[in-house]
DNA sequence: ATCCGTCGTCGAAGCGCTTCGACCTTCGGC
DNA sequence: GCCGAAGGTCGAAGCGCTTCGACGACGGAT
């Protein structure tokens, strides 16, 4: 019925039965479909009736190997501790459906394949561009992804950023955002609960900036400021919190960056009777969403997992199409105020042991 | 240097280069590649050498065109609220590393796209087999699945599984754990908290299984049993756990399947003055590590992700070779003890059966 | 010796698509 | 009324790979 090749037909419409029934040449239904050259509306509309009415859909490989190009992007997520998991979600979800509105489809690589997966994928035209999220400040991924001869969009900044093209939060101005709220709200001394331990030593972009900006900020308002990192738990969480105040019975601004830890951290305040926010202002960084739905509701300031899903999308499609773009892109943080964070108590807040109300 | 053809050359070397550096035909290639015929091992270590030396991936699209295989399978993630995110990431995960085992890729899709999506992805010939996460009792895609033409294994039950090929963990099982082990401790009036109810009402398998699991065997232990959804804020937890005792104030025992609900539980079950486990015993259906993290550490039934992701690559290869794999596929349960369980608070009516050591 | 069955290799025919150049109409301009 | 430029369509040449049938060469059985 199709082609007198010898092999056993696919199944599948291919563009030569499209032609067939429309009586045009397969170049034709190709033109049509890209739209690469001029065909009159009657044409046209022949053929997409003729691929609705026999379902044609291109075949992706035929299609990649003539054409050389793959729609589809690389996305390496992190998958190992120390990350923030729903953020990951959003983002990898704002990717997809961003790419799928440039017609492309998103690759799952994890880190774990490590530089040769990247280098599989990418000398094997599977991909025609590369998303590396988690990057860290001297990654082992960046010279390759240099000399990868693909377009790629970094999700974080490494220390070195000549020749690629990276994006995300500005999290050293998002670190000074917090600090200025607090001083605004005549905070004197505030704690920075940042990310685990393990996230600062790998030299995560995003914790060491924020922690950056937390301290600059606070030096420049006259704040004492302490930083201190965080496991993902709540006995770390709790230890953690109960040792600061023991030090430092007046801190009264608390700034979390670490999911995990939002929960925990107001436990341990109200086990320690310290009142979020009249004895306490806490301001996270993380998902609004999250911020949201604690209790109290979180000032924060979100991580906008969507937007920065979006633009590095849009960079790598840039680059695709040899649009020149910029180098780093950062998006500008926002403080949402919320019930957390108050005017700072008049003096040390008294150790309560009352009744402590969850809430 | 590279064909006499007359379009640009793509930089990465063929499989004809190969063949041309090493002396032989391509065919004789591609045979060292696949292991389809017999090669001397002079030849092939000739070749392998080459490909090495060369750096030779072979192009993906072309090998799909031509073997009509892509090498690439579908997970298509749900992306909406009430779905335990880090599960979902942990499955992810699985699915991606076993599926490179399998020497294949993953492509990622959202449910957003819905069924039109897996229809392109199919009809495109752009994956080989399909992975659905978080299908529903009644779900759309189902038909879709039986008559994509394509091997596919849906991550839950739905109503119908004929000619349908599902992997879960054995929920109904994991709600009689449960309950078992807490009358087993001589509780006797026990909560289930569950999944927000839009989830119920969606129709999602595991969260009816479990429930349905929990009341079956607490009415064959003769123990009382309410289940209550939950949403996945810290404000409906407290709302729904004070008024829990409020009403049931003899409620000893607490079944929790609902991670973000895990910390805001025990954070109202302290604002209520009761402890754990000495008051109440907590048995949660989540990730093992977030159970260990929690405070005090939780008896729980893990949600084995790796092992369904494990699985579920498994069986869509065993389809992808035409082997014959069973309709369901449910994974056993099990509980593991932690701080959060003990024996029954003596109050009311107490076990008869076994002396109950209390403190 | 002869025949046949392996083994190892090769050449060629596609897989389904894009794209380039060619070709045939029209049609506006002079 | 003729020419050249658009406008619209076609045929054919690949893209890089897999796979089928063929074909020497060899060796054991006859």
């Amino acid at each position: 019925m199709s082609g007198r090749g010898g092999r056993v037909p696919s199944g599948q419409p291919t563009i030569s039965d499209v032609a067939r029934h429309a009586g045009v040449a397969v170049s034709t239904v190709s033109y049509v479909l890209s739209g690469k050259r001029a065909i009159s509306e009657l044409t046209r509309s022949r053929v997409l009736a003729s691929i609705r009415l026999l379902g044609y859909h291109p075949n992706a490989g035929a299609r990649a190997l003539a054409s050389r190009r793959a729609n589809v992007i690389a996305l390496v997520l992190p998958l190992r501790s120390g990350i923030q998991v729903p953020v990951v979600m959003q983002f990898a979800t704002a990717v997809v459906t961003s790419a799928r509105r440039h017609d492309h489809d998103v690759l799952l690589l994890t880190s774990d394949e490590g530089p040769e997966g990247l280098h599989r994928i990418a000398a094997g035209a599977l991909v025609d561009g590369v998303l590396v999220m988690d990057v860290e400040l001297d990654d082992v991924r960046v010279p390759l992804l240099r000399e990868l001869g693909r377009p790629s969009v970094l999700i974080g900044v490494p220390a070195d950023t000549r020749a690629l093209t990276c994006v995300d939060l500005d999290f050293h101005r998002a670190g000074q955002l917090c600090v200025e709220h607090l001083a605004g709200l005549g905070h004197r001394r505030i704690a920075l609960l940042g990310a685990p331990a393990a996230v600062y030593d790998r030299g995560t972009g995003f914790a060491h900036r924020t922690r950056a900006g937390v301290l600059a900020a606070a030096a420049r308002h006259g704040v004492d400021a302490v930083a201190l990192p965080c496991a993902e738990n709540a006995a770390d969480v709790q230890h953690r919190v109960v040792g600061l105040f023991a030090r430092h019975p007046d801190v009264s601004g608390l700034i979390v960056q670490n999911e995990a830890a939002v929960g925990p951290v107001q436990a341990t305040l109200a086990a320690l009777g310290r009142r979020v926010p009249q004895d306490v202002s806490v301001v996270a960084v993380c998902p609004d969403q999250f911020a949201e739905h604690a209790n109290p509701r979180l000032t924060c300031v979100p991580v906008p997992a969507e937007e920065i899903g979006r633009q590095a999308v849009s960079l790598v499609m840039r680059k695709l199409h040899d649009e020149p773009v910029p180098e780093v892109t950062l998006l500008a943080p926002q403080l949402t105020v919320r019930e957390s964070t108050a005017t700072a108590p008049a003096r040390q807040p008294v150790a309560v042991d009352g009744p402590a109300v969850c809430g």
